[in-house]
DNA sequence: CTGTTAGCGCCTTCAA
DNA sequence: TTGAAGGCGCTAACAG
């Protein structure tokens, strides 16, 4: 047994399918008011439900929108695909989602895969990068949103636009502030703080990475402090723990050393909070401890991990606001009597939070 | 310019429509080398990228299959998508999310969402309610279902049964051992814990709570324990929260008080690792510190939250995999050469896992 | 092995 | 206001 039709229901109404489907959606004209009504019970009475896919067609235009991400599971991602759904929730549209670990080649499947499901917008929420062992990826990936755009569809980037980009219309981006609030915290930092500087980073190439790094490095010289030291290492939980360990035998190798500058403690900046939370636990593996032997902040200030002990000072981003910002940007309604033309969403604003993890300690 | 289509690239490669098909997908029957090649040829030359919405209504299945969640930013949804996402994948079909907040109506409203789309098939992971004031909702929701099922969709749900569901066909429990883990749980701390025990709950209906606090007490039973006392609260992180607020109030109480038999340690099980760290962060606030003054144990053993210290004693439960085999129970390829007919999906199992917050101290 | 002919379910001109 | 006809892009039966 099959799903009823809009025929059917035509049928059983005795009117037109054309009739029918006037009454069913919101179409411009209105029908008679006794037929209408006719039509609506005929359609609950055989549970109609519309064939998305066939009005899809129909209208070429469906009602989703893609969104693509590294990983689901993590929180920041995690956070992000929140804000879409709402505001997609809102607009009545339904999401697509589609995880890439970050992969441009996968990024561009995931483009095309929506492409041929005809999504009105793309969402693309995870960093660019600029490896050239991604050069080929990302020129496919560009080419693949490029047609995309030309076709009609809507894309927001969060945070940096797609490397080689060149169609400007429908093509969005949120950016985000990540140099400044990584100079910021610098600055905040520099100021109650007279130590050494480390860097965690992720792979050379990545966008969020890289600029994070920059607005920090930029920082410190604007408080007339040297450049940090970068390590790099993978962007998630075990990059961060992986460096945590080394720095965890540098700092105990100083310690019981000779006594020179590098006994000076450490302060650890973690290019994001996920990393830093790493780099934490593997200090405490170590056995040292923190805000005593070395304090580390990092950044996006994640909501699950604000419990953590000690209080992680980082960078407050508003990720799931960034979700809505994103969708509500490709989701323009035609007609609006806004005198805007659907000017790009507002540069996001971060804050710089410091908390126990960063304070001096006697 | 609207994306090329099947009969373009047809006429582009002097062929027929038909046989542009059957090369450009895995028909059964296979046209020749040459043709095929031109075929191939004149659809990439053009970009042709097949309209998923017309393949879907000429073969009636979609590809995509729908998700239902609480919330996809709590990590216990999270970490269950990525696993429904990971084996959508391989199977080539695309996630459809829906967030509902465990509302019953607004899960209805989404499963006539995905029905509308054609989904194959529906995976629905948050916990059920058997509240009262959610009756009728639940009711309708069954029905929907139902008609979906009747319709030839496939649906799985993680723990328990849609209360109300009738038809049989098509519809998929994964069933999780919340009773016997959180029995196993209680044995194991009543085996090392001469203390008395208190439960911090969900709300009353909510099945999966529920579970977790019948088999805790039926695990204290079983030791000999008397039954613990049940706090119900919100099941997330500030239930959590406030439940540790009044615990703490009574820990001060009971400490400061007369010396009776409230002195004697507490050891709270909260049903899920959300409200524990919940609860744990108010009783730091007040003071309090974990194992010392109070132990505590969750359940699901979320990712994100191993990295806490006290190391948060819990029963890890597989979520990736719990998402990965709804997936598979509901994604049977026809034609298999398997002998077993689709046999539900074996019971997931999940390990008490004890860890520093609730040892015993000094 | 290829091409032709019908639809899949709906929307949208057009004419009545 | 309502109905009839054509098409959205593709696949699946038929014929050749």
């Amino acid at each position: 047994m099959a799903a009823s039709t809009l025929t059917e229901v035509a049928r059983l109404a005795g009117v037109s399918p054309a009739t029918a489907s006037r009454v069913l959606n919101g179409s411009a004209r209105k029908p008679g008011k006794d037929i209408a009504e006719r039509v609506r019970q005929a359609a609950d009475s055989l549970g109609y439900i519309p064939n998305a896919q066939a009005q899809g067609l129909a209208k070429s235009s469906s009602g989703l929108i893609g969104l693509i991400v590294h990983d689901i599971a993590d929180p920041y991602f995690a956070a992000i695909a929140r804000g879409v759904q709402d505001e997609a929730r809102e607009q009545r549209r339904m999401v697509l989602l589609a995880t890439t670990g970050g992969a441009p080649a996968e990024e561009r499947e995931a483009v095309a895969a929506f492409a041929a499901r005809r999504a009105d917008s793309i969402v693309i929420a995870g960093s660019r990068s600029s490896r050239t062992e991604d050069r080929d990826d990302n020129a496919e990936l560009a080419a693949e949103l490029d047609r995309y755009c030309r076709n009609g569809g809507q894309v927001a980037v969060v945070g940096h636009p797609v490397v080689g980009a060149t169609v400007t219309e429908g093509y969005h981006v949120v950016a985000v502030p990540n140099q400044e609030l990584a100079g910021a915290l610098a600055a905040e930092l520099a100021s109650r703080w007279d130590g050494d500087f480390v860097i965690i980073g992720g792979p050379d190439g990545l966008f969020t990475s890289d600029d994070r790094i920059r607005g920090f490095q930029e920082g410190l010289a604007t408080a007339g402090r040297p450049p940090a030291e970068v390590l790099r290492t993978a962007f998630n939980r075990s990059g961060g723990y992986d460096a945590g360990l080394e720095l965890a035998a540098r700092i105990k190798a100083g310690r019981s050393g000779d006594g020179e500058a590098s006994a000076r403690k450490l302060c650890i900046f973690a290019v994001n909070d996920v990393m830093a939370i790493g780099a934490s636990a593997a200090l405490r593996a170590e056995g040292l401890r923190i805000p005593r032997d070395a304090t580390i902040a990092g950044f996006d200030d994640i909501e699950t991990l604000r419990d953590f002990r000690p209080a992680l000072s980082t960078v407050r981003l508003p990720l799931e606001e960034i979700g809505r910002l994103a969708t509500r940007a490709t989701g323009r309604t035609a007609g609006g009597s806004e005198d805007l033309d659907d000017g790009e969403p507002g540069p996001v604003s971060g804050e710089v939070t410091l908390r126990r993890s960063t304070e001096a300690v006697a």
